[in-house]
DNA sequence: ACTAACATTGACGTGCGCGTCAATGTTGGT
DNA sequence: ACCAACATTGACGCGCACGTCAATGTTAGT
């Protein structure tokens, strides 16, 4: 559960697994999923997960575990994030600087949106902590009744 | 989506089921893994769900699409509520008062994980939140910027 | 050159959370 | 008595998100 910090090498799939606390296969499954681009290989073949695969992978445990969203829902989400990768690597080359600007605008959108999403949970829960809050509240009456009552018992009231 | 009230008849399955956006088939599951007790029935075998019934499964659509528990997990967390409900019958008959007092304290307890763990997942969408604010606001600087430097194309600076 | 540790693809298996028949029974109204 | 609408149990099916072999290849160290 310790947060890993983003490491500055390449990881082969072992690391990259265990440092996110997945496995391997689900690894695999990701990117047969289309939800992880196709990492480099080693020569012999081996997956290569460049620090950028890496944060990926945390952003999509994220999204999932915290989010509670399918792949495919995740798939969606992400295309936010490639849009930025990408703008990041065409910045110094040519492109057409307007589609650029209509890449940045694109990629604004689909992050509020789900800014907007994640408020609408957070509202949710906020109301869900406030129900079980009071309950919480309710059995603490409860109990100091029961425990003013017990007194009584052994000790008669004092007034 | 609108959160329909707690209804104060007793509802067949279809009603029930419509009301709470879920197929009876998803009703029947709930009560076969044991999240929902056995409904009354009438006299055909026909299930009849009282209002409280109503309110739990509302409660475990909560937790399962706020939450994103699974339907093992939520059995689990609706311990507490079961006690509650238990207490409540039970509250007017005699059964030993330290033992009511204690079914208190144990639902109080469990309750307390509940909200400790919803407050857990609120930290880490807040933080999730805020990252993505940030990526907005770039967008915003980026795109700023761009104008900028299509209105010096267009009009040449001023000063 | 050998070996242990690590990786590859492919294929089948699995648990969860239901969907979807099929065959049958119940309820309520005319 | 009949009929449409609604329900019942049972059983098989299915998509998702992987788990789990099996057979094979790669890498790095001695």
């Amino acid at each position: 559960m310790t947060d890993e910090p983003r490491p500055e090498r390449f990881l082969q799939i072992g690391e990259a697994a265990e440092r996110a606390n997945l496995t391997q296969r689900t690894l695999r499954y990701y990117e047969e999923k289309g939800l992880l681009n196709p990492p480099t290989r080693m020569d012999g073949g081996f997956r290569l997960y460049s620090p950028e695969d890496i944060e990926r992978i945390d952003r999509i445990k994220q999204l999932k575990e915290l989010l509670g969203f399918s792949l495919a829902e995740i798939k969606e989400m992400l295309v936010a994030e490639d849009v930025r990768t990408q703008i990041k690597a065409e910045w110094r080359r040519d492109a057409d600087a307007e589609e650029k600007a209509e890449k940045a605008r694109t990629a604004r959108e689909v992050t509020l949106q789900q800014l907007a999403l994640i408020d609408q949970k957070m509202e949710k829960m906020s109301s869900l902590r406030e129900e079980l809050a009071q309950r919480v509240q309710r059995y603490d009456e409860l109990l100091v009744r029961f425990a003013e009552s017990k007194e009584q018992e052994t000790a008669p009231s004092q007034s």
